[in-house]
DNA sequence: ATATTCCAGATTGTATACAATTAAGCCGCG
DNA sequence: CGCGGCTTAATTGTATACAATCTGGAATAT
């Protein structure tokens, strides 16, 4: 019976906290692929233990959002094409079908939100927020498995739509523009629909569209382990 | 050069070790689904911290062995009816195009593994032994997965078929025998024969083989939770 | 000058200690 | 005799402390 009115210092899951904070800042490329997650840096900058971040980072590394690396720590994930490939491979065996469900399934309320989502995007890209844009495209993606209401699959989803941020952040031909919008749109629309057909092909032609706009043929820099690779050839 | 011969005390991570002997344990259905899982407890097992299982712990929670309740601990995990459907749901949309990359890719060590889990399935099945004859089912497919060389969704399925087995475990019915190794023998032919429209026909037909050997129409009384149902009543 | 060895600082891996929450037993009351 | 509140023990969440490993550079030898 006594009130706690301000601020609850730890109402919830600290761990959990961090590793949000952190998965968002790399789903936004503030943190780009390869970047040193320090424990006692990131500790002191959230005021938590070692502990914690410990956990939230082990967390990130389960989804690959991070790569651990033993006695060396933590570092943002750096996909390798290979990996981009299959992170859009597995997307594309998933995602229609999910849309597919959708359609089948979906509420008007289920439509006002997904629909919210693009508008959100649209301003995103209009202030020139990329990284806002890409975040808000990858959980349109995630809101559509929700509704398929398969939560086993779009836990899947959710991991590779995690994946495709970092794939992004390397392999983005800039010539190409961020304009899904057009795509997810129609998307929506067949969903809204309730045509199933129409609406698994749209999002297996997205993916495919989105898939061709990244140029895989570049190895990405990895900053942090020249080190490593000239000392590898040592031994 | 040197030798490490016998068992290592703790070369590698002591985390991953408890994580395996665990998720081991619950394949072979010795933890059985709601089973507590008291820090304290696994660490004196071990011979570990409490620092150490809880990552363990945190780490088969990941992949939905474990069950994580804040402030309350860990306990095997207990698929509902609905769980247990999606998980055969989502291992019927993988593994069969699975199945068919194996086909294309495999070589012939890798059947020869293939044929080596037949036997030892074999074998297992006739000395009685059936949680390791669970096990090594789960592990074929993981192996023909391997096979297909897709990282991505080969770890998909490694989860779908870790939480299989709590699904077994919980919904599997007795009058049906564990006779799978037929439909193994086949799939292999198929992936040895290099027909991949065959192997996907029929990976597709064992995994309703196996859907169809299931019960989900009881509820399984989750043991440990019956003072939190009653409790649930009461607020 | 270059390469190598070794040492010191920094970082991670693990264990222990303390705080917070929950579970269980006990007592008193209806 | 059963039920409810309180107290205490047990368990989990978090922080800190110690041990092991790695990073980076300086000193030395070639």
């Amino acid at each position: 019976m006594q009130a706690k009115p301000i601020s609850t210092p730890k109402p919830q899951d600290a761990t959990q906290k961090v590793a949000d904070a952190l998965a968002f800042a790399i789903h936004e490329h503030r943190l780009a692929p390869s970047t040193k997650l320090g424990e006692d840096e990131i500790g002191e900058i959230y005021k938590v233990s070692r502990t914690v971040v410990r956990a939230a980072l082990q967390s990130l590394a389960h989804v690959q959002l991070v790569e651990i690396q033993r006695n060396k720590g933590a570092f943002v994930a750096s996909p390798t094409p290979r990996e981009a490939r299959e992170v859009f491979e597995a997307r594309a065996l998933l995602e229609p079908r999910t849309a597919r469900s959708a359609a089948s399934r979906a509420t008007p309320r289920d439509i006002e939100i997904l629909k919210d989502h693009i508008a959100q995007e649209h301003l995103a890209l209009d202030t020139g927020d990329n990284g806002r844009a890409i975040n808000l495209s990858g959980r349109f993606h995630i809101e559509i498995a929700r509704i398929a209401d398969q939560d086993t699959i779009s836990q899947f989803i959710e991991t590779l739509i995690a994946r495709s941020s970092l794939v992004i952040a390397l392999y983005w031909r800039r010539e190409s523009a961020l304009c899904e919008s057009h795509a997810h749109h129609a998307l929506v629309q067949s969903i809204a629909d309730g045509d199933e057909q129409n609406a698994e092909e749209l999002m297996r032609s997205h993916l495919v569209d989105l898939n061709s706009a990244l140029d895989l043929r570049d190895r990405p820099v990895r900053a942090q382990n020249l080190r490593e690779l000239l000392r590898a050839t040592g031994e």
